[in-house]
RNA sequence: GGCCCCGUAGCUCAGUGGAUAGAGCAGAGGUUUCCUAAACCUUGUGCGCAGGUUCGAUUCCUGCCGGGGCUACCA
């Protein structure tokens, strides 16, 4: 390190104080301005490919070399000497590197100043800079599990990644509504209460009743295969179900009740939360489908077929001429007039959208004062409620529901809701197989000619969200400092592992690695987070003025340059709707700290004051900024581990 | 058949119309009188194939090959 000016550096407004790159954009427009250039020409600045290079580098040159009639060096050039002469701020000098790169090196001390200021911010008023978002709410509905079965992984990737994005909408200053639907009306309850009731199939002791039902579907759904009665039985729960006001329904009522608790008992151990409880019984009996129903057939968008295999049935046809088969036909009302699963979510999204002229009662849900429940009677001491009416709909559904969820969007479309056929979202995620070493682990046969084999309750392949956390929590106790944090360490490993990958990637699930404590994993990032802070309780503040050293460290400049990248790395995650860039943003950051921390000298032995000063708060923006992702991401931030 | 997704290093995956495509794991070797070694360092001949668009393609388009999903009066 070599020593430092003391030279103190104003703080700015955070509004003045635009990300390196958007300044850096704005002097390049404006130097294309001064050049002559015409016509809206989106400028791109980026990471300098190699650090010698420069910070940030501009191809603008290359792509006009054509327009212009130049060598592209000759317009770097002229570019770089107006940049150089308008005297952008936090820049030291600019370059050009062949074939037409335009770089930018930064001046430390401004720029470094500003990134630090900000960040400060950040922990002391805990706001960000970031684009406005858009008005109006966003309703997101995820988890959505079955109500009859213990939630397994590919469950919880689904509430993973839901409650990640309403984190991060809300981080981006957005109006969120998380809804959790229960499908008690449908026919993998009906399995459940079929065994119950005809497989005398009892608990064992201790057992706990989510798990209790899944060997009821497991066992129910092997029978089907040779008791083609029991399946009569079926239809008759079904039936009775949609019908209400009789023993069935209020059993299949109080079963679903008791799974979707073990269901809100497992998420919560994983910090997911939901505002709303929306219940298909509901939407049956408060006859939103009945009003749903006619305003699709008062459009004419469905219609009754009078003869072929779908007599009987109401169903949406396909988009005109679009092709002459009836592949796209989609059945909305079944020819025992019993509506589909599809058809209850029309008549939901219409709710969503405060477009259906009706609404649910609510009740608060069990005792729990955060979460509220949709109902049929209502309550005179109810609160007011403020649900649905939303700007944006957010579905989080697997890949393989695609199909239903274009027919909800068409059915808007149909009803000429276009806006909010636009802004409903089906945020698809691939699901979650298992590979061949974790099927052994499992017991389960790999089919012949298979790399991964599908999660299914119904066949009872799974890895059950609350055992996958278990193992997670062992494995990780033996270096926790107490239970608690391994806890809540594993917690956010497990979410972590989830989240890191792309969206539309099967996640190829593998306990080796989705239990392992090193590398790119939950457990790295909040190692890093506790190291972060305990150099904090180390080394004190002595309240003095931040400057920046002269000449920085290369791992201090990258840390910096990590830091600052935050806001956006939080904009494009919420923009793009995909978790995973936020966690290969919170890795990126952590990765640069870890490398700070082992290739720079301790700061507890820092004897220069301000070098020291400068060095805590860089660790002090670390900080604040790998906990603002941490808990974005719905992760714990440990101060020790 | 139609529609959707995937194909990047031994494995699991990032990545992007720009300069020499990255990480983790696995394997090998190394780092601890020093703020937590759950860390760090060294070690890598890889974008399925073929065309096209472009100053520039792993990225966009078309075709093909391989894998998966959807195309139910299930969801």
């Amino acid at each position: 390190m070599s020593p430092v000016g003391t030279r103190p550096c104003s703080p700015l407004p955070l509004r003045d104080m635009p990300a390196t790159r958007t300044l850096l954009i704005e002097a390049v427009r404006d130097a294309l301005d001064a050049a002559g250039v015409e016509g809206t020409f989106e400028v791109v600045v980026e990471r300098s490919a190699r650090p010698e290079f420069g910070d940030w580098s501009t191809p603008a040159a290359l792509g006009l070399a054509r327009v212009l009639r130049r060598a592209p060096a000759a317009i770097a050039a002229e570019l770089a000497a107006h940049l150089e002469a308008s005297r952008v701020p936090r820049v030291r000098a600019w370059t050009v590197t062949p074939p037409g790169y335009v770089n930018a090196h930064l001046d430390d001390r401004t720029w470094g100043a500003a990134v630090l200021a900000a960040a400060t911010d950040l922990e002391t008023t805990g706001s960000v800079d970031l684009p406005k978002a858009t008005a109006g709410k966003t309703l997101v509905e995820h988890t959505a599990t079955n109500p009859n079965k213990a939630a397994h992984i590919g469950h919880l990737r689904n509430a993973c990644i839901g409650d990640t994005v309403a984190r991060v909408l809300r981080r981006t200053g957005h109006a969120v509504e998380v809804n959790n639907y229960i499908d008690d009306t449908g026919v993998q309850v009906a399995d459940v209460v079929v065994g119950i009731r005809h497989l005398g199939i009892e608990p064992m002791p201790g057992e706990p009743f989510d798990q209790y039902c899944s060997r009821v579907y497991i066992a129910v759904s092997a029978r089907y295969e040779t008791d083609t009665e029991l399946l009569e039985r079926r239809r008759d729960v079904l039936r009775e179900v949609e019908e209400g006001g009789n023993e069935t329904a209020v059993f299949v009522k109080d079963l679903a009740r008791r799974i979707v608790n073990a269901h809100l008992a497992t998420m919560r151990r994983f910090d997911i939360a939901y505002d709303l409880l929306t219940w298909e019984s509901d939407i049956i009996g408060l006859g939103f489908w009945r009003q749903a129903f006619e305003l699709l057939r008062e459009s004419g968008a469905i219609v009754l077929v009078e003869n072929g295999k779908l007599a009987g049935c109401w169903v949406m046809p396909a988009d005109t001429a679009e092709d002459d088969s009836d592949d796209d036909t989609k059945v909305l009302v079944k020819s025992d007039g019993i509506a589909t699963y599809t058809a209850k979510d029309i008549a939901y999204q219409l709710w969503k959208f405060g477009l259906l002229g009706r609404d649910f009662n609510y009740v608060p849900w069990e005792g729990d004062p955060t979460l509220m429940s949709t109902s049929i009677p209502a309550r005179p001491d109810a609160p007011p409620a403020h649900f649905g009416h939303a700007q944006r709909v957010i579905n989080v559904i697997d890949a393989r529901q695609a199909y239903p969820q274009r027919v909800v969007q068409r059915a808007l479309r149909r009803l000429h809701h276009e806006r909010e056929a636009d802004n409903s979202i089906h945020l698809s995620y691939e699901v979650v197989a298992l590979t061949p070493a974790a099927a052994a682990e499992l017991g389960v046969e790999i089919e012949e000619g298979r790399d991964s084999v599908a999660l299914s309750g119904r066949r009872g392949i799974e890895v059950r969200a609350d055992d996958l956390l278990d193992r997670s929590i062992a494995r990780l106790s033996a270096n926790a400092r107490d239970a608690a944090t391994a806890t809540a360490v594993a917690a956010g490993a497990v979410r972590y592992y989830l989240l890191k990958f792309s969206l539309n990637q099967i996640i190829a699930f593998d306990f080796d690695e989705a239990l392992r404590v090193t590398g790119d994993t939950g457990v790295y990032l909040q190692y890093a987070h506790a190291r972060a802070a305990g150099i904090l309780r180390k080394v004190s503040d002595a309240g003095e003025h931040l400057a920046v050293p002269a000449a920085l460290h290369p791992a201090e400049r990258e840390l910096l340059h990590s830091i600052e990248a935050y806001p956006r790395a939080l904009t494009e995650t919420a923009q793009a709707l995909s978790p995973s860039l936020l966690t290969t943003y919170a890795f990126a950051l952590a990765s640069a700290f870890s490398d700070f921390y082992e290739h720079t000298p301790a700061i507890v032995r820092e004897d220069d004051q301000a070098v020291r000063q400068f060095r805590r708060g860089l660790v002090a923006a670390t900080r604040a900024t790998l906990a603002d992702a941490l808990h974005t991401l719905g992760m714990a931030a440990p101060d020790q581990v």
